[in-house]
DNA sequence: GATCTATTCGTTATAACATAACATCCTATG
DNA sequence: CATAGGATGTTATGTTATAACGAATAGATC
């Protein structure tokens, strides 16, 4: 595997969102919101589901379950493919992350506890996602499920392309 | 994976786009639109891309690369991997096939030639296919690009949920 | 017609992504 | 303490996709 994701050495995501922030903050943010949205519904948020979550918070990125699972092996957490997609599982029932189909991908949910359709901005070159809100049946794809009869329940909605700092970059 | 494609025994789909109509026809048409296509640009329209194509427009569902390489391997066309990918690659990077990311599938286009971005209606039960049409930049998804500053290159919209008649036969 | 070149095809091997199945452990609760 | 449920550890395997390389083929050019 080739390591495509330019690394940063600090917090400062340059570019998430795509706005550059101090990242630290959000992740703690984040952390704690989970954390909440367990309690609250009685849900176990086990040492290796926090980690995972941590960890998609962390590179703010799409990654890839093998990706996280070689994190958690390095920190003894776990090395089967089982441990990864079990917590991987977990957050993306509850709505702490989603999945990328379009890159058999993971990332940390921007708006957890609220009930959303999620589209991604992705950037292809630095693997960067924004989140951005559709609706389940607006538009014309809703159009066109209405003229049919289609009953739709989930969509995913994934662009891909450039973000502000790769496009500059790119020119 | 179960089998939860109900069979039909003649050319007659039971729901496809999701309308009932004669299949033979257009799968007659759309190889010859297709035929006509790779003449006008000079492309290379081989046996074993052709038939993948016809494969896709019979069954008219998500195909998975390898339930087409079965097939292929049966009929004599080739038996690895490679041959159903080149295929699929052909047909997908000239616009007349599509992947479904969401299935990790492939469907014959319904409008080839016609520059366009395909949406997905994928029925969860039988695995029907009807592809309808978004715009690249419409929509609140182009207003949180170029609020960002994100460039759209390409667009991936599907929506699973149940066709017609088995939304019917679910009730 | 011979040679060159580009594309396609056959084949082997392996990479990358994901889950089934089952034993074990931990913990909250009666 | 007993025990039931969920969570985890582990083995094995299933599923999807591509790298790599040589042989065959078809057009282009001399």
């Amino acid at each position: 595997m080739t390591q495509t994701t330019p690394r940063t050495s600090s917090q400062i995501a340059p570019s998430v969102g795509f706005d550059r922030h101090d990242h630290s903050h959000c992740i703690a943010d984040a952390v704690q919101a989970a954390e909440d949205l367990c309690a609250a519904q009685k849900l176990n948020f086990t040492p290796a589901r926090r980690r995972v979550l941590e960890i998609l918070l962390q590179r703010h990125r799409a990654m890839g379950a093998y990706d996280i699972l070689e994190i958690l092996a390095a920190e003894g957490l776990g090395a089967q493919p089982p441990v990864a997609y079990r917590a991987l599982d977990f957050l993306t029932s509850h709505g702490l992350a989603h999945r990328i189909e379009r890159m058999n991908a993971y990332t940390a949910c921007a708006h957890p506890g609220e009930d959303h359709v999620p589209a991604f901005l992705i950037c292809r070159l630095c693997k960067a996602v924004a989140e951005a809100e559709t609706g389940l049946e607006g538009g014309r794809l809703g159009d066109a499920a209405r003229a049919t009869g289609f009953v739709i329940e989930k969509v995913v909605v994934e662009a891909e392309g450039l973000c502000p700092t790769c496009a500059e970059a790119e020119a």
